[in-house]
DNA sequence: CTGAAAGCGCTTACAG
DNA sequence: CTGAAAGCGCTTACAG
């Protein structure tokens, strides 16, 4: 590997104008230019980037946590956010840390080699959080609540939240079951809140259930659709399924409509989920739509307002969200004659 | 933050003597260990890794190239990969190739943060592969053909497959349309070459259809469901779909399957996918289940060696497979009496 | 066991 | 417009 002292003695010029030529062309006398990139061209020289990390402090990337990358969704929020980072010639580094002892150790060595962090949803707890912060390490939270000074990018689940409940009652739902646990995930929490204040608001009486379950993914939709057909009474008529399942996310949605097919039982209760991922439509899953890729990339671009210090007030972008209505949330017209 | 200085001074010691007190504290003195010690901590001291890293002249992370993370398969391999690589201290940087246009300009940037690379698959062409290897970056290849001088790790296909044409012939089928183009990935090309093979193989007259796909995802899966259905003749028999599909990965053959169902035609022909992946076995699909999150971290494995210098030739790894069989590619026994 | 010094490969005031 | 020099924050022979 060639240096930039090789480039120079080759070159009969300092190490300087190296150095100048190639970051800032102008300023450097034309056939000075032409010799050193002639040169640098002969010897393959490339830059090494610690070196130049070193002398500017500063490591031009970026890193993201992420509990995993199971499902489609934070697979999604992450491409959104290392497509807008390559643009901006930032790197890129990933740490997973669903079922990993050491979050703490992890994150802590990633933060010593970024610039900033975008921490995604539930990823870590809130006490590495407030440790990073007292660190100064720039911060971008996505989908999790966060302190008035720290920059966050999230999702609106009030509106929809309310339109999805309003489509249900208007469908003739009282009884709902809410499949999820609103403690995994400050987003659940958030959707529960949105169901649950629509429904105090609805002059119907309502009944709201709460399905605890421990993990978002399609097996623990089919666990729970297999619990509730388990159970002989849902909201006060025996032998009877809820009115409908509103679902933490479309991947236990999904999960929760193949096990009720699978037993003959769907069409029998309205299944809603959230995200609207590519299985959705197929699925004719109602949903709430997320603009999940760009969840990741508007993270990107905060890290890097903050990072290039055109922004130094903290700013909390909340994405629009929409309902989707298909097939899986309506009892009439079906075989409700 | 603190640097080495500020600890040196603070403990009245050198630079040389806090550095061995973190890196080797054997070697030096308890006491003035000890001294060390409780001023790192006092003045919360986290060594630069940017310092470290230019002294070291490595940077103790590699780098890993994808063409995106939509579907499940390139992200359990990476979650394979990070899993390692977080245990034996490295940090991952990634790099998804699809859909852009300054490939060679992304992935030469991260060859200079990283002491090695894995590519996965159809990532990027194989000039770049050959710039790399030429500028003796060290290279782990997944899923990807190879020359002998490379590492890789890829999952056989030739058993697999002919065990699912095996199957499907018992089950009488004859016609078969391969789903998917071979030219996309290196892993199609070997799993319709297995299949190809097989057929060739059988006493029975067969015959084999390559139905292209541009892309491997459940979007192209419909697609070709759409364009067979609509198609009017197969296997030489008109009106009639042929007798199974099989295709290049599972989510083409849950696209498959989705529209099938829904034209409610499934059940006229079998279906088989490959990979196995979560969604594969609640769709009753048959398929060929390779080990992927075991492909990522085998590839993590392979990196360390050949950078810790543990090893100097080149490993080929082979990851075995196994044939599943679940519903879908069976029509005897079905409504085929 | 410890320190002074050189070096890793750059950038960037400061002179000229 | 260009060069000599200091500095970024570490590691590690080399002496002692």
């Amino acid at each position: 590997m060639a240096t930039i002292r090789d480039v120079a003695r080759e070159a009969g010029v300092s190490i300087a104008t190296v150095s100048r030529t190639l970051r800032d062309p102008d300023v450097v006398k034309p056939d000075t230019r032409a010799k050193v990139l002639a040169t640098a061209e002969r010897l393959a020289f490339r830059p090494s980037h610690l070196g130049r990390q070193l002398a500017e402090r500063r490591h031009a990337a970026a890193g993201v946590v992420f509990p995993d990358l199971s499902g489609p969704y934070y697979a999604d929020v992450v491409m959104g956010y290392e497509s807008v980072a390559a643009e901006v010639g930032r790197s890129v580094l990933i740490c997973s840390t669903r079922g990993r002892a050491d979050v703490e150790k992890q994150v802590t060595e990633m933060a010593g080699r970024c610039d900033g962090l975008v921490v995604l949803g539930p990823a870590i707890p809130d006490a590495l959080l407030r440790d990073l912060a007292r660190q100064h390490v720039p911060l971008v939270l996505v989908a999790r609540p966060t302190s008035p000074e720290q920059d966050s990018v999230s999702t609106a689940a009030t509106a929809s939240g309310h339109a999805l409940v309003r489509h249900l009652l208007e469908d003739g739902a009282r009884h709902l079951v809410f499949v999820g646990d609103p403690s995994t995930s400050p987003d659940v929490a958030d959707r529960l809140a949105a169901v649950r204040q629509a429904l105090e608001a609805s002059p119907e009486p309502t009944t709201l259930t709460i399905h605890p379950v421990d993990d978002l993914d399609e097996t623990h939709g089919r666990a729970a659709a297999d619990a509730l057909l388990a159970q002989p009474t849902h909201g006060g008529e025996p032998g009877t399924l809820p009115d409908a399942l509103v679902c933490a996310n479309d991947e236990l949605a999904l999960g929760v409509l193949t096990r009720l097919t699978e037993a003959g039982r769907d069409g029998e209760v309205r299944v809603t989920g959230w995200d609207d991922v590519m299985a959705a439509r197929w699925a004719g899953l109602t949903t709430v739509r997320q603009p999940v890729r760009e969840l990741g990339a508007t993270a990107a671009r905060l890290l890097e307002e903050r990072l290039a210090g055109t922004r130094t007030t903290p700013r909390h972008e909340v994405l629009e969200t929409e309902l989707v209505v298909r097939t899986s949330s309506t009892l009439l017209g079906k075989d409700h004659a």
